[in-house]
DNA sequence: ATGGTGGATTATCCA
């Protein structure tokens, strides 16, 4: 099974880069985040058409999440228990920062898009620290459940965790992304069970995910790796390969992120 | 001097 994870930045947008991602990389299972749009705006026909199953979780403008798959697409979540809401809810609504689905033979896979975080001081900050902590405690659940359950957490995670995942340490001193408290949330997931199973054949440093779109960052090779797939042990072994498409980063349309794809032996 | 891109939605917010 090939599984992908794709912060598209606008499905409407690029869905013909979807199209032909799939086709072109003989892609399974795909997880987007930044669909910027809410499920009834989506034209899904074409994707049907090419025999892929979709659910869609978005609200707003700019943090909708989706999974696509032509391997079954059941027992779809829209929200991890016990997340943390932003704003501080009284209306109910919840952000669409994540989507989880059974596919294949019995993978649960998580599309994440973990809150940004704005600025060191910004109360956003705090939201993504504990929107991470509280992926951290439902992950270790699952496994404390059951160890050999099949789990991919995988998405957005707008954290670089080694300084060798940004392209100038300096440039991003005091500001989000590298922080220390960001980087010991991911490392908790982490030690938690799910192993960045992407990291291994694919070492730093200039190895990204993600090219800010002004100032000609893609060019200049100045990016950040802050996307990723994650996967608990019985995912981990299963892994026969992996890449990152940074050939989906070039030309016009693009998307600001690249996909991360990753091949696994069920 | 400096958000110099890009998307969604409409002059502003978000990343």
């Amino acid at each position: 099974m090939r599984i992908a994870t794709w912060n598209i930045n606008s499905l409407r947008a690029r869905m013909d880069r979807v199209l032909a991602f799939l086709e072109r990389h003989d892609v399974d299972v795909l997880a987007l985040q930044e669909t910027k749009a809410k499920p009834q705006q989506l034209d899904l026909t074409a994707l049907q058409e090419a025999g892929y199953e979709v659910a869609a979780h978005g609200l707003n403008q700019w943090n909708g999440v989706a999974l696509i798959s032509r391997v079954g697409l059941s027992d779809v979540r829209t929200e991890l228990p016990a997340l943390p809401l932003w704003p501080e809810d009284e209306t109910g609504v919840v952000e669409a920062r994540a989507l989880g689905g059974l596919v294949g033979d019995g993978l649960r896979i998580w599309s994440l898009y973990i809150p940004n975080g704005r600025e060191l001081d910004h109360p956003h900050y705090d939201y993504k620290l504990r929107w991470l902590e509280a992926l951290r405690a439902e992950g270790a659940r699952e496994l404390a459940e059951d160890l050999s359950a099949k789990v991919a957490l995988v998405g957005d995670f707008n954290v670089a965790p080694l300084d060798e995942d940004v392209w100038d340490m300096e440039f991003f001193d005091g500001k989000t992304h590298v922080s220390e408290p960001e980087r010991a949330a991911f490392r908790a997931v982490v030690d938690a069970g799910y192993a960045d199973v992407v990291r291994g054949d694919h070492p730093g440093p200039g190895v990204y995910t993600y090219w800010d779109y002004q100032q000609l960052r893609f060019p200049k090779r100045q990016g950040m790796r802050i996307d990723f797939v994650l996967g608990s042990p019985s995912v981990q072994s299963a892994v026969t390969g992996s890449f990152i498409d940074r050939e989906e980063r070039k030309g016009k349309g693009a998307s600001d992120h690249a996909p991360v794809v990753v091949d696994l032996d069920l």
